[in-house]
DNA sequence: TCGTAAGCGGAGCAACGTTCCGCTTGTTTT
DNA sequence: AAAACAAGCGGAACGTTGCTCCGCTTACGA
């Protein structure tokens, strides 16, 4: 192919284009892997199912969170991004605060999902989460904040504890009728409103 | 009798003497192992520090979860026993079920800390978690059951869940001073506490 | 067209869980 | 006491995994 046409690709050392070919390839493969095998899968199958070899998927994704943070990433931004829309179009913040978390809560169990086909289990796990903690926290704190400010929640409770709460509370999430992970955040939520005198 | 007068040994169908040794250096073992490399050691480490071949420590523990629930059953037992003490000696059943939860959060605790050296997870996790659910799961409902008929917890939500969540919000809580289970599980309580009117 | 190096593939290594079977050693029987 | 039995033992061996390493391929600028 005769190209120097770089198009849109941003003002980069231009990176080859088979190597963001793979990229794409992999990040394809790999959420496709996920929602079979869960995001434990070997990497072997991944680079198999991408049509790589395993030296390209260690290249270009070091770690295996990074090649899960990648493939996320979309979810995560959104959910970002609804925080302060939630804030302005909702009078209570509480009220934008519960539905935010609603929404996160949303993300988590689907991911969870998708890690839990085989063995609940959860070893990269933690480490995700904390990726994704570190995108989102400022957005909770705002949150956070504003409910504190309004009187609507007792302080003591930082944000990080709370998303870490959260999180925590929709691991093993699905494949049990008997645990529903909504229910206890909602029960953790009530117990961080304040109610009338302090 | 066959060898039934082997010291208060229930009545068993008279086990040799060196396997019961054996199983009684795997579990000191073990316990030591799990202190050092967490739950997640190697079976190798385990039977090299007991100085037994690894057939001898899958003939008695065929399962790690297995192995772990044997070196932690103390525990548990204890736990499992303080509830119906605490539901006697104090007059709220809900403080009673709080005191009790925060029992088991401290056995939680414990009990994680040895496990998250390493990695803050790890994957046999989850069925033993489950193995001390059930063990422990009469003895949250005997609580839970005594508080709503109090009046004092609003109904809705069940001892299985109640225990997982408690549970989950227990992983990784060592290491990072910014997270401390406690405090959310405090607020998961009051969020489940009846207050006044209905 | 041609030289260069970025990029690629997968063989190879180490570590792990798990199984299997011949030998050792308590225990029972005679 | 000695013999016979089988419960129990050890660890070699196998399959699977994460990860590295290096010779070959090929895209791309000149």
């Amino acid at each position: 192919m005769p190209a120097s046409d770089k198009a849109g690709k941003a003002a980069g050392p231009s990176k080859r284009a088979d190597a963001v070919r793979n990229q794409q390839k992999l990040l394809a493969a790999a959420a496709e892997v996920f929602v079979v095998s869960g995001v434990d899968a070997p990497i072997r199958e991944i680079a198999a199912k991408a049509g790589v070899g395993m030296g390209t998927i260690y290249r270009h994704f070091p770690t295996r969170a990074d090649l899960v943070v990648a493939v996320f990433r979309h979810q995560v931004e959104a959910c970002a991004e609804a925080g302060p829309r939630l804030l302005a179009e909702t009078d209570s913040p509480f009220e934008a605060l519960w539905q935010w978390i609603d929404l996160f809560v949303d993300f988590l169990v689907t991911k969870h999902g998708l890690a839990n086909a085989p063995q609940p289990d959860s070893s990269g796990f933690v480490a995700l989460h904390t990726y994704f903690l570190d995108r989102l926290l400022p957005v909770a704190e705002q949150l956070l904040d504003a409910a504190i400010e309004a009187g609507e929640v007792r302080s003591g409770v930082q944000a990080y504890e709370l998303m870490r709460g959260v999180g925590n509370l929709c691991i093993g999430s699905d494949g049990d009728p008997r645990y529903d992970p909504r229910r206890l955040v909602a029960l953790l939520l009530r117990g961080l409103q304040e109610l009338g005198a302090s």
